[in-house]
RNA sequence: CGGGGCGUGGCUCAGCCUGGUAGAGCGCCUGGUUCGGGACCAGGAGGCCGGAGGUUCGAAUCCUCUCGCCCCGACCA
């Protein structure tokens, strides 16, 4: 194609309302326009990259027997009602009324639909197993889209879902698309891990999450780097360090002292000269609208998700100031579990630990001596969040924390679509048998931005040649000497003849404009047709390590596609 | 939903406090000179100052309401 007639709109300046990386870039590079908050215009060269992810995704997907569909995305509110998620969802699914004031839903993902096809045609087990995918926009009424192009309200996702007989058929599903997927985000040129995760309200047993290092993201993972473990801060589990102080020994009845002022665990370990994690951290939750204290470690933060799966509960939240107020008779900073009238539960850190600080339930006091078992009783969980510097529980090396972005996540969905809409085939023995789930999701448009907060510099965009919007660009430098123009024209037409995707830069612009904007949009490799024709050379550079080799004319288109060969 | 910030040509922003006929740089158009990392000269187009109400002789500027966008938090298939 020829530059002169495409419409790449590049900014000089980066957009005010851009914070992020990956959309700032997007932005510049001409990308994408925002209509308005989390909707955003693909325009031309994302299009490009977002077909080119789509065709690796659609190859791995093929090539592990998947079928694709395409699926509606305004939905029925009955499919929504019998899975029970029409209620679930609550604010998060867009909602509409069509004109016989029916009830609809944008789709926000789509088991229902797909488990609604299955039970209406799926008879047999030998009709299993299946794996059926769609890449489609998805819906999101997102509280606060934010972060460009990771956070939005409309999206492009792929979701698979697989249909088989047992448990092991879907352990073998799960297992293709964990390697399909690792497959894909390399092919992406992503670095990426799959970490253990939580299932959250998609239901099911056992999930994986593909998550990629970025600022920009929003996860927290927790990594070993020695044996593998790798998990979503929300379930990760850690050795935590040693108490910084040892208790103090001896058999003491907790003692009430005067704290005058002093809040905060911070406040109260000055105050006291005690570290901490010689501390009780007392925390006033509400789960499912019953009061529950959760006691952690002075330096310890609270997991919520580890606290709801502990205590079974749906919904959970800090207690308020008031609610506090009446059931301890004190105000957060003095609480304590002596003598708190309610259920305790305390992370497995305080198991065992003797003579601790901890808040005496009555302002500016609090209570030394105080000892797990004996001076109150609680059940004990794992509740406490990992951090860096924990050591991992299968090698005992240091854990590390990283802030992620998610771009697929992978589940188990067991029964809990197929049981609630009735899906079940016959098996060999003629019996009815449910059949069991699996749902596989991968963020396209997530893979795009993630691939720019990996790969980008201070010129701009340095994405691989496997999802870069063009391959090669052919950048004549001097428009004026025809020489230049025609050889130009002529690499061009031997790039796109080799299968490369090429672009020709025959604007009637300053060599410097033409060089910013190939930066700038990220075009892999670029071919300079510059003063070295007169010896009939050419040079070929690569975008991201700035290497460039001088190379006969004749010779540069082959020579690009050498290089996208040793790249791939 | 709580807290904060911002809405002025396509983009980045000044002007607002202290009301008096709307500015700069970049971009865009025309002509010319240029041509290896966002050129130069000359000329030109383009703005209901987010919207509505109010105060005032007079409002981008002061007041009230409203809409939108961004950030932090809550939330996050």
């Amino acid at each position: 194609m020829y530059w002169s007639k495409l419409f790449i709109p590049t900014l000089r300046e980066t957009p005010a309302e851009a914070e992020v990386v990956s959309h700032q870039l997007l932005l510049r590079a001409g990308y994408v326009r925002q209509l308005s908050a989390g909707l955003y215009s693909y325009l031309f060269l994302a299009q490009r990259s977002l077909l080119k992810i789509m065709r690796i995704i659609r190859e791995e997907m093929d090539a592990i027997g998947a079928q694709e569909m395409l699926l509606p995305a305004l939905q029925p509110a009955e499919v929504w009602q019998e899975s029970g998620r029409w209620d679930v969802m609550g604010d998060n699914m867009f909602r509409l009324k069509d004109r016989f004031q029916r009830d609809l839903c944008l789709g926000m993902t789509h088991e229902e639909i797909m488990t609604d096809i299955a039970r209406g045609e799926l008879r047999s087990y030998k009709q299993l197993p299946q794996i059926w995918y769609q890449i489609q926009t998805k819906f999101r009424d997102e509280p606060r889209p934010k972060s460009g192009l990771l956070r939005v309200r409309e999206f492009l996702m792929k979701d698979s879902y697989s249909f088989d007989l047992d448990a092991p058929g879907l352990d073998a599903a799960f297992d293709k698309h964990h390697d399909a997927y690792c497959r894909i985000f390399q092919r992406c040129g992503l670095e990426f891990s799959a970490v253990e995760a939580d299932s959250g309200a998609m239901g099911g047993s056992q999930s994986t999450e593909f998550m990629v290092a970025s600022d920009a993201g929003e996860d927290y993972i927790a990594v070993c780097e020695e044996c593998g473990y790798a998990a979503n801060l929300e379930k990760a589990v850690s050795v935590p360090q040693s108490p910084r102080a040892p208790d103090p020994a001896g058999d003491f009845a907790p003692e009430k002292f005067h704290t005058p002022g002093r809040k905060t665990i911070a406040e109260v370990a000055e105050f006291t000269g005690l570290p901490e994690s010689s501390q009780i951290k007392s925390l006033v939750m509400v789960a499912d609208e019953k009061p529950v204290l959760a006691l952690l470690r002075g330096d310890h933060h609270l997991s919520e998700t580890k606290f709801a799966a502990a205590l079974k509960a749906r919904e959970i939240r800090p207690a308020h100031p008031a609610e506090i107020r009446v059931w301890f008779d004190a105000d957060a900073g003095s609480l304590g579990p002596v003598g708190a009238r309610m259920r305790i539960i305390a992370d497995r850190a305080l198991s065992g630990r003797r003579n601790m600080i901890a808040g005496a339930n009555e302002d500016d006091y609090h209570l030394r001596h105080v000892t797990p078992g004996e001076d109150f009783e609680a059940e004990f969980f794992d509740l406490r969040q990992v951090v860096a510097g924990d050591t991992c529980v299968n090698c005992g090396k240091p854990i590390e924390v990283r802030k992620t972005i998610e771009i697929g996540h992978i589940f188990k969905l067991g029964y809990k679509y197929s049981e609630s809409m009735g899906l079940r085939v016959l098996n060999d023995a003629g019996e009815e048998v449910t059949v069991i789930m699996g749902s596989y999701g991968i963020g396209v448009g997530r893979i795009l931005s993630a691939a720019i907060e990996q790969r980008h510099d201070k010129d701009g965009i340095a994405l691989p040649a496997s999802i870069a919007p063009f391959t090669v660009v052919v950048t004549p430098v001097n428009r004026s000497e025809p020489a230049q123009a025609e050889a130009a024209e002529k690499i061009y037409r031997q790039c796109l003849a080799l299968g490369l995707d090429a672009v020709l830069d025959d604007r009637d612009e300053r060599p410097g404009v033409k060089f910013k904007d190939a930066d700038l949009v990220g075009i892999p490799f670029r071919v300079t047709v510059g003063k070295k024709l007169a010896q009939g050379q050419v040079e070929v550079v690569t975008r991201r390590t700035r290497e460039s080799r001088d190379v006969p004319a004749g010779e540069a288109a082959q020579a690009v596609a050498a290089l996208v060969r040793d790249a791939a």
